[in-house]
RNA sequence: GGCGGUAUCGUCUAGGGGACUAGGACGGAGCCCUCUCAAGGCUCAAACACGGGUUCGAAUCCCGUUACCGCUACCA
């Protein structure tokens, strides 16, 4: 994400790579989340996917060409003796460092026993001094070269760790910002190392700060959502989900929130970015998802609420689309007050023809009085099916001049009617809902009402 | 354990020596608006982790402590 206005704001370029030289943790499913997660972002890449496992000749060619150098070794101990001697010191309370004993083979000994077919992983060797870089949100971290073992850069298969593969795919795609999470502050010392060695010069780090779970762990699965298009289907907005995951870990500096992919990018600035983890907020989330709403016009809305409306049986492509101008004002009503996309299909399905659900407690509440509730609306009918043109000021003038004859508030009229309409206490307000709902259905939808409270009397 | 990073309301954050009785937002409480619910407006509760410095002056700079996070793999 900050990649990605970094990129944009400055005319760079945003490269995807894939770093799958971990079969067991990388696979399809994994991989195609992170595409459908950018692509539903709207986070576009340029040039071709790049995939590590692919440069696993030119991983190995820069692991032979250290070991060339001097600047690596190979290493014979075994899995089972590097566990045992760790074991060991953690049991002195000792910490481990690999003591370079394979260092210290002779030349002759290294040819003999790799002759021999001996398995041996390739290790670089870390020389003395200090590795420092200036991070551009940290500003200058250094590491004593001391704190660092010899680490493995090929595995006794001959595929690339890690450190290794990352430096190598840099120098070659060059990378000239590396912006990733803040985990990997500790790898960038080695990083630069192996840089070094192969002789290149370094590109800039920056480390952002990571997003945490409510209990402030890192993200994962138990954390709900395990891919960021899974939002999608809880009704999130992808302008919102951009909006929302751009502050945390930024923000543009005063008292600015609710913004639009093109607002970020022009507002982005290294400056704003934060060092310290963020919590998940799915509350925030949702507010930030009800303020898109209301700031996406109806006509954008739709391709995204179409499928559920559908998938909720209350139309289809074409019968949406013989009424699109009534649709869109129906979706201009709703999303308003609507934190996702269920929500808007929840309170559209009234306005369809269907069977609609009266609420039990809002029966209980507004037609507690089942007698006196059925003469209200049956004379509520009457005055609105009179109406010689179904308009919001006639509807108004009956109905209020109905309450006021009666000597009730206006509410004793309209909370009743709100229920026969939507089966709800909520819903935009009534003459909207009637004049949205248009004549026919709003007189039919009154007189299931009646029906249903007759049914009930006497119960 | 070693090393590294971080530390402002419950959460996201503004703040980069005096404008701070620390601002905004989410969430919470309440009021207004009002036909309900949202939205909107207003009000309230709520934080500079702790201890030392530096300075006329520190939320801001330095050092320690503590807490949390990360790395410490033939994971990425």
């Amino acid at each position: 994400m900050f990649n990605w206005l970094y990129a944009r704001k400055y005319g760079g370029q945003f490269l995807l790579r894939i770093e799958d030289t971990d079969k067991a943790r990388s696979t399809d499913e994994s991989t195609r989340a992170i595409f459908e997660g950018l692509t539903w972002l709207g986070l576009d890449w340029d040039n071709e996917v790049v995939y590590q496992a692919q440069g696993l000749a030119r991983h190995q060619r820069d692991a032979r060409l250290l070991l060339d150098r001097g600047l690596a070794y190979r290493c014979f101990c075994t899995q089972a003796e590097l566990d045992a001697q760790r074991a060991g010191a953690t049991s002195r309370k000792e910490s481990f460092r690999y003591d370079r004993r394979c260092d210290r083979l002779s030349p002759a000994d290294v040819q003999r026993r790799a002759g021999a077919g001996d398995s041996f992983v390739v290790r670089f060797r870390v020389p003395d001094g200090i590795t420092a870089w200036d991070d551009v949100v940290h500003g200058p971290i250094a590491f004593p070269n001391t704190d660092i073992e010899d680490f493995v850069i090929l595995r006794s298969d001959g595929t690339p760790i890690y450190n290794l593969a990352v430096v190598s795919d840099d120098i070659e795609m060059r990378i000239t910002l590396v912006m990733r999470g803040d985990d990997h502050i500790s790898n960038t010392p080695k990083q630069i190392m192996i840089y070094q060695a192969l002789g290149h010069t370094l590109p800039k780090f920056a480390h952002v700060p990571m997003i945490h779970g409510l209990d402030g762990k890192k993200l994962s699965k138990r954390h709900g959502a395990t891919a960021v298009a899974d939002y999608r289907t809880e009704g999130i907005l992808p302008s919102a989900m951009v909006n929302f995951l751009a502050l945390m870990g930024w923000s543009p500096g005063g008292d600015r929130e609710v913004m639009a992919l093109d607002e970020m990018i022009s507002l982005f600035s290294v400056d704003g970015l934060q060092k310290k983890a963020a919590v998940f907020d799915t509350k925030k989330l949702e507010w930030m998802n009800g303020q898109h709403l209301s700031l996406t016009p109806a006509a954008e809305l739709e391709p995204r609420v179409t499928p559920d409306i559908i998938a909720a049986g209350l139309g289809s492509t074409e019968t949406l689309a013989a009424r699109r101008d009534w649709y869109l004002s129906l979706l201009e009503l709703l999303k308003v007050r609507a934190r996702t996309v269920h929500d808007i299909v929840r309170q559209a399905i009234p306005y369809f023809s269907g069977p609609i659900a009266y609420d039990e407690e809002a029966v209980v509440k507004q037609w507690k009085d089942r007698h006196g509730s059925s003469e209200t609306l049956s004379t509520v009918r009457a005055r609105l099916a009179e109406l010689p043109s179904w308009d919001a000021p006639a509807m108004e003038h009956a109905l209020r001049s109905l309450a006021e004859e009666r000597g009730v508030a206006a509410g004793k009229v309209f909370q009743p009617l709100r229920l026969a309409l939507t089966g709800m206490t909520v819903s935009p307000g009534i003459f909207d809902v009637l004049l949205t709902m248009g004549r026919d259905l709003a007189l039919r939808r009154i007189d299931e009402a009646l029906d249903y409270l007759r049914a009930g009397t006497g119960s």
